[in-house]
This record gives C-alpha cells, structure tokens and sequence, in this order.
DNA sequence: CGTGATCTTGAGGGAATTCAATGTCGGTGG
DNA sequence: CCACCGACATTGAATTCCCTCAAGATCACG
C-alpha cells in the first residue's frame, strides 16, 4: 500500500501552446491522423494525463518519455495496465469514460487528439475507422496477455517483463527502466520486495545484469526465453 | 493439470443445413448485422468452436448455450477468457488469428459470419463499422475488468464469479451453472479445490446456498458485494 | 555530507496449492 | 428398481510460494 502522489497537470482545455491543428489531407490518411490532426503537450514526470472516470474526451498518442496507466482498487492497491512509450497510442480503453487513470512517469510529450475529431474523420474515411478498430484490436491483444502474465509465478512474470521490455527499449541487450520497482510491482502484481528478489536471484543465476537498479543487461537471453517458458 | 478434450465439430467449410444468408438490408442496419447475415449452426458439448491460432476468419454470437473461450499454457494450465452466453458475440480477440481456442460447453446454437463479409458491409456502412469498433471496445473493457480479477483474493475472485453470473443469467436471484468447477476454477485462476472450498465457506456464512453443485443462491447479494469489494 | 526516496535483504506468517482420500450425482445395465 | 460406474466435487493434511513486517543499504540531490 503506497501513497498516490501525482500532480494534476495543467488543463489543457486552455489553448495549448504549440497547437498544430493541420487539415487532414485526404488520400492514405489512417496511418498516423494523430500526428496529423494532434496537439503535443508537454507533461512533467509524475504528473497526471487524465483520471479514472473522466470523460475520455482525448486519445493519446507518445512522442517521448513514458507513461503509466493504473486503476487504484478499493482495498488501496493499484495495478498497473500498461507502461506506452514512444508511438504508443494509449486512452482508448472505453467509449464514454477512461476506466483507468494516466500519468506521466518522466517527463513527457503526448500527442493529444479530440476523439470527436477523431470520430468526424473515420465517419468519411473508412481507412481511418477501420484503422481506429485495429489499433483497439492490438490493445485487446495486449490486455489478454497480461491477463495470461499475472496467473504465472513471480519469476514467470519478472522474466516476461524484462523481456516485454527488452523488445520495446533495449539497446544492444540493456533495458534502461523508467519506472520504479513499485510500478513494476503494481504492473505484475507482485510485492516490490519479491521484484527485487527475482532480480537478484536472476542476478546470481548469471541471467542478468544490474546495475545502478534501473541499467539491465540481459545476459543470457536463452536461459531468459526458457523460465519464460 | 487436467486433459483436454474437446471434440472437434465438424468443419463448417461444407454446406451449412440450414443457411439463412439474408442481404443486408440498407438503412438502421448495424445493431445485429450478425443475425442479419450470420448462419446458425449447432455445436455440440464439448465440441470445439475454433481453435488457436487457427486464422480468425469468422465472428460468432451465441444464439444458445453456453461458450469457454481459452488459452492452454506452455505448462499444461488452461486459462479460460470469458464465458460466452446467449447473445454475446466473440471471436474478435485478434485480426489475422485466434489467440484463444472456443469450445461449446453445452448444445449449443452459434450464428456465424465471414469475417470478410462484415469487413466488407462495413467498409460501406459507417455505423456498422463503428458498432464493430464498439464491441471489440466492450470486449476490451471485459478482458480488463477480468484483468484486475485475477490479482484479488480467492474470495474475491469467486464472489466477483458469482456476481457477474448473477447477473447474466440469475432467475430470481438463483444462477444455474453450466460449467464445471474446473471451468471456474480456470476462469479465476484458481485450483478447483480453491474453488469449492470458498463455495464451502460462502455457505457456512450464509451468503450462498448450494444445491446439487450447479445450482447456487445467492442468499444474502448485500454480504456478497461488500466481499466483492 | 546529510536527507529522503528507493531498493535490498532477512525472518516469519498466511493464503492458496498440491497430494491424497472420500463423497455425491447421474446414467446404464443387470 | 437398484447396484455399479465414471465423472465431478468435497474435504483434509502438508507444503510452497509469496506477502508482511522490519531493518539496512544505496542512490539522487540539495
């Protein structure tokens, strides 16, 4: 049970500062209408995009940094839905109001898009719409897996995350975490004691390497693939 | 760790008995595009629906009885996604393949549409497409919904299970289960003795009542949602 | 160099699993 | 009709894995 201590972020109901409100040129427009038709705004590290149970009014798109998003249950846990970095799209989990909440975990740029626009384009152009509908599709997806992670041991899920990760950010087979062990314990479900358990164990099992506790070097990706398994 | 035996049901590639393609009437036409082209084919129990990993070329909404969706994990573990009954649509988890397997879990009627064919209704039919966009949206927010399940206590879990039954398919406040206790213990991620002591205890407090193991009670909903919460 | 936040490590306890045995139900054939 | 059978469910005892509680260690930053 830790302390929830993100900062409202500025409202961006006030005129954004860099608004680049372009026209959707027509032609093969469904690709990236974000970037097209988006607004980036700027949000500091732990500040938060939008809460659990506001209208979902916007969706999001990651030009850079890392978000989390997270539902605080009533017993004062929090789990973590999903960690998007850059070019992930992320705020669509309902039609009428976001489900879970969304903060920055660095400092961050976001891509923010009316879902009215949104919804104005893919009513003409079909490719958007259908584009909208694979891009819900893929979270589906995502959201079925982690559901598979979290009835695996603890070192079944540390291992997956490591590798989740190593897929997304690593450069030449080092993960630099952005996130704390209490949220890679609230996304696995898992205590942050028995994250840092696994790691130390897999540390001495000569599978990874840690150092400075967010540099981590996967050392042996096939022994990795195996307690994957 | 318990067989799997599903049977397969025979190929529908053949000519359905009793195809009813209907055209697509113009106009209102996106609230049951499926009843509206689909073809209605019975499965028998036990029999299989699709299987995983098999291209996801069709959608499904049940017209009677009772559905499993489910995974089997490397170790033998059987993850069940969701139960499907009259009504729900499914087989919509991915765009090129099944990720789960389905299996009729009684006598089942099951309305069946090309994937391709509603692909291409929708490609003419904005409202159909967003209505499709609208289910998998549904589907994601269940699949998150049973997400957060799985992290919660035994207790928890079941009485969530019960609830959610309750109220799907509850006649006066009494649910008639259609699965086994491995079933549900496959839905929630638990043992099935996990499963049936809760049972047990949920009705030595008082909550539940049990009869002849498929027929449960809910006794007391008050005491049941504050366990829930 | 001190301070708070974050992370690690240890000891003990508890919830759910595993293993094993018994009980119940519905169907089938004697 | 009832006895038997197999599938399904319950119950008990022992174990395991992870959590809780608690104490240090390390890191980032002023």
């Amino acid at each position: 049970m830790h302390m929830h201590t993100a900062i409202r972020a500025a409202s961006f109901t006030q005129p954004p500062t860099q608004a680049k409100n372009l026209p959707l040129s027509n032609g093969r427009a469904s690709a990236d209408v974000i970037d097209l038709m988006g607004t980036v705004i700027p949000f500091a590290r732990n500040t938060e995009v939008y809460g659990e149970n506001e209208p979902a009014e916007y969706l999001y798109k990651v030009i850079s940094g890392t978000v989390r998003t997270y539902k605080v249950l009533v017993d004062g846990r929090r789990q973590i839905g999903a960690f998007h970095v850059c070019g992930d799209v992320f705020g669509f989990e309902t039609d009428a109001e976001h489900t879970f909440s969304a903060e920055a975990i660095t400092d961050c740029k976001i891509a923010v898009i009316k879902r009215s626009a949104l919804m104005a384009v893919a009513a003409r152009d079909n490719e958007v719409a259908r584009h909208m509908w694979a891009l819900t599709a893929r979270e589906l997806q995502r959201v079925q897996a982690h559901m598979l992670l979290l009835i695996q041991s603890a070192q079944e899920r540390v291992v997956t995350f490591l590798l989740e990760m190593a897929e997304r950010v690593s450069v030449r087979g080092t993960v630099e975490l952005t996130m704390t062990r209490q949220d890679i314990a609230d996304y696995l479900g898992l205590t942050i004691e028995t994250v840092s358990r696994t790691l130390t164990h897999l540390e001495k099992t000569a599978a990874i390497e840690v150092s400075g506790s967010r540099r981590i070097v996967l050392r042996n990706q096939s022994a990795l693939n195996r307690l994957n398994a």
